[in-house]
DNA sequence: TAGTCCTCTGTAAGCGCTTACACCGAGCCC
DNA sequence: GGGCTCGGTGTAAGCGCTTACAGAGGACTA
């Protein structure tokens, strides 16, 4: 029994034992809850545990157990350049509220929320797969990060989770929102509600697979409703607020007649227009209606407040660690994919008057997760 | 020799072995590089490391190197309500940018980023450290996450960094921005530039570190050039810019004289500062200039764009970072403490035109690291 | 009083990896 | 040709923990 191992001043559990006059199974019982131990010998282990400030080795307890009770999540982190709202600056706000919802949940489930990039960190690349799938129990992966035929390999090891992603996966589960009903809700409000007929979709970047679903699903509820759409490719812009700007200055350029609303992928993008249109001397939303999606923080304090459509940013990181906990504790999913309800909150930019509120909430069949979350985790059946 | 160890199908170094035809000790060389191996041999293990897809078990290396490749990072993360503007909103653009740059500069070094949230997370609570510390080799503390006295049995176990802290502890490093530089810079800007005698500052929390600096050296600056600063008390809020916007709608009501100039101690409530006086007809900054601390992404976007004081806040997180691995490769560092320069932004909030640009930079004694880090992570000797 | 159960605790075998040390054989020198 | 050197590989100990199994007493029962 090799008692006070580690030279460093670090104790183990050899320490607290030595102290306590036990041996170490029955400090790990005693900090593991589970067998009974006499009070008089638990009290001489807490008291030596405190004494010495002792903290069990995780990396140990990792072994030992096989589980290291660490999640990670995969998102794009460069270090972006001096302009600060240089191309990555969109994914701030979305990628850090649901890494702010998946570390919540995590931390409630007893779990820990490792921060991985695909920026730097190789992910499915190399032969190792960049090792870092070695430091955790399962992976979040976000939106694009890692491209569709290197999941299978990474899902092979440990439960993945896709994030927003296009939803095609046999190997792992995805967590996206409604983007379809989001947007046929906004249409209705454009066209039905405000009588515009003509309106343009700025687009983030054409290969993600949110903003594909927006831009057809916004296209094709516009032409239902007998309004029309512009041209895609013509809109297109990269998800950041002067890559909007650009679009929509170069379009204000054009001498054909112009929309009389234009829809953004993201709110970024809608506050670039807006900026656009300010200095194009267009009144917005007299001249042109503007609206955005996401709902970030700000949006509600821009002139005129943003009419978006609000996306739980927070309960889409939440579900994805939901799925992995789940799954790491053998509970069976329902199913593969979990769809969360949007929200279109009117505001002014599109046309309505100060005061006027969240008109519809795009649902999906959804029940409240049994547990403590305060969150309404909904799942469909895919 | 036990080969084939674990039932699931995750592959470990024997499966590798078994495959190779070697020991798991050539395995383990061929993977970390040292000690000659046959390129005969390191062929045949690469190609059974590739064919099943192996991937070295993190815990069992950090248990054998003592050293598990992981930096915590220990931030407020409370699930905020449904009100998207509620208290801890504030910290998403701060907290998040501080985040990403740590987790940046650590995936540089090798070094992973784990998660950890005061909200739930019992850090220093308990006799166990909440458990968690366990779980890294270095620890990131943000601003008021964890009381003074905590840091010290805390820091005992781990290296332990202070974020925009008091930068007053004997057992951490602390990695902070210089405050002062910033507020002499924007008050001389506010008072000499523009000849405005009479201020108000809006404060975050005010047990914050940052806040207090912030404050203090803002009514110093400014009496020194000549103004005042009305009461901290009456104008102090909590962050956020609801919280901002009603203390200067409240003030607003008061009967004496208005300040020329408001200063807010982040971008936040100098968006709600704003949005208050836009709804009570005042026009910035004609009637009452307005200025903001952070340089959040949206703050150039804002009508008026808004002048402010640009905080390096990725240089921030990866500069604590930086700071941790030095010291757990032993390298001696340079100072307990670690100052970051600010830059003043000006743009049309303060009353300077448009096309204005950066004015100063509140430059410290720094030198570019050695590295190959692109940022400026600058240190003054304390 | 002996036998039977518990209750509580210790012993020891892993968990998957790194690495000090031992060892083997080939090439070399004299 | 025997002894050396040394490159390349295997053996085994140990990292700090969990947990199956065993065992020592004490409390009961008959």
């Amino acid at each position: 029994m090799p008692a006070q191992r580690t030279a460093e001043g670090v104790p183990t559990i050899y320490h607290v034992a030595t102290a306590a006059g036990v041996s170490i199974a029955t400090v790990s019982r005693v900090l593991n809850g589970h067998a009974k131990i006499r009070p008089a010998t638990e009290e001489r282990v807490l008291a030596a545990v405190r004494e010495l400030g002792y903290v069990p080795n995780a990396a140990a307890q990792g072994l030992s157990k096989g589980l290291k009770r660490i999640l990670g999540l995969v998102f794009a982190n460069p270090w972006w350049h001096d302009d600060p709202l240089s191309i990555e600056e969109t994914n701030l706000l979305f990628a850090d509220t649901v890494i702010r919802g998946a570390q919540w949940n995590a931390d409630r489930h007893g779990y820990s929320l490792l921060l991985l990039s695909s920026g730097v960190t190789r992910i499915g690349h190399g032969a190792l797969f960049g090792d870092v799938i070695g430091k955790v129990d399962g992976l979040v992966l976000l939106d694009r990060v890692v491209r569709q035929e290197r999941v299978a390999p990474i899902a092979k090891r440990v439960p993945v989770v896709l994030l927003a992603g296009s939803g095609r996966s046999r190997s792992a589960v995805t967590v996206r929102v409604d983007n379809a009903g989001a947007m046929w809700l906004l249409a209705e409000h454009l066209v039905l509600h405000h009588g515009m007929r003509r309106t343009a979709f700025v687009g983030g970047l054409p290969d993600s697979p949110d903003n594909l679903a927006r831009l057809e699903a916004f296209e094709r509820a516009v032409r239902e409703l007998g309004g029309t759409c512009e041209p895609a490719e013509r809109w297109s812009a990269d998800w950041t607020s002067p890559g909007a700007a650009r679009v929509v200055r170069r379009r204000l350029e054009d001498k054909r007649r112009q929309p009389e609303a234009i829809v953004c992928a993201n709110d970024q993008m809608a506050i670039g227009a807006m900026h656009a249109l300010a200095t194009a001397g267009l009144r917005v939303p007299d001249d042109v209606a503007v609206a955005g999606f996401d709902d970030i923080p700000v949006s509600a304090y821009l002139s005129p407040p943003l009419t978006t459509i609000r996306q739980p940013m927070r309960e889409l990181g939440a579900a994805a660690v939901e799925s992995l906990v789940k799954r790491l504790e053998g509970v069976a999913l329902d199913s593969r994919e979990v769809v969360l309800p949007t929200k279109l909150i009117v505001r002014e930019s599109c046309g309505c008057q100060a005061g006027a509120s969240e008109v519809g909430e795009a649902t999906l069949p959804s029940r409240m997760l049994a547990d403590g979350a305060r969150s309404a985790l909904s799942e469909t059946v895919a």
